[in-house]
DNA sequence: TCATTAAATTGTT
DNA sequence: AACAATTTAATGA
């Protein structure tokens, strides 16, 4: 708790570069909004004009087919920047955005990021990693599209909240409820009890209150039940 | 520091 | 979806 705006700025590597004038910029144009759990941050069809960011709390970043099937593409989190696909090709939002518990967002105007992008080296070698990373990310969905079993859709869950890029988690120490994991993995919080109950006999987590311990990351990774 | 209470989370049906 | 049990956080003696 407590996190502020200038902090996940300085605390990202492209912030790190950024001169006193720059950061005075950064921070004096990037609005902070707050939302509810259950609140939409942003929806699908929406226009663009923001680079967002998390400053605390978690959302989950999720689209509606036609069909009405729910596919959740990604959970952030502090430190976690999203909406920069949009932005550079100036197109309508393709998911929504809903706040798992209360979140603090930062709003980083179109001009102030299209500002960095033509000014900061830092900045675009962040963009770009990022587009790697998640690139890389949606391969792996892809490939592991077939792969239905609910106990390792959950690994795969929790083991995507570690990736040093977006900030996620730093700790071994994962602070999310076992309702927030069912939200983010699209299975009820009874089955999310169940798979958290089988990875932990796995020795791959331990289960505590509020929170799940990492035991071997690369095991959730490989788990395939 | 301890006891009490409310709220959040979990385990189970 | 509902319920009881457990844990935490907040409050005040």
């Amino acid at each position: 708790m407590g996190t502020t705006l200038r902090e996940i700025v300085l605390g990202s590597v492209w912030g790190k570069a950024l001169t006193e004038a720059e950061l005075a910029r950064v921070l004096g144009d990037t609005r902070e909004r707050d939302f509810p759990a259950g609140g939409y941050v942003c929806r699908e069809g929406d226009a663009v004009d923001h680079w967002v960011g998390v400053i605390e709390g978690l959302l989950k970043l999720s689209r509606v087919s036609e069909s009405g099937k729910l596919t959740t593409f990604a959970g952030v989190s502090t430190g976690t920047w999203f909406s920069e696909g949009s932005l550079l090709k100036t197109e309508r939002r393709r998911y929504d955005a809903i706040a798992l518990r209360d979140s603090r967002v930062a709003l980083m105007p179109r001009a102030t990021f299209n500002w960095l992008l033509d000014s900061n080296f830092a900045f675009n070698r962040f963009l770009l990693q990022q587009f790697n990373e998640r690139l890389s990310y949606f391969i792996a969905m892809v490939g592991h599209e077939r792969m239905l079993e609910p106990d390792a859709r959950v690994a795969r869950c929790l083991a995507s909240m570690y990736n040093p890029h977006f900030n996620l988690a730093t700790s071994d120490r994962l602070r999310i409820s076992q309702e927030e994991i069912a939200y983010l993995s699209g299975f009820s919080r009874q089955r999310v009890n169940q798979a958290l109950g089988v990875l932990e006999s796995a020795g791959l987590l331990k289960v505590d209150y509020g929170e799940v311990r990492i035991l071997d990351l690369q095991g959730l990774r490989d788990f395939l039940g």
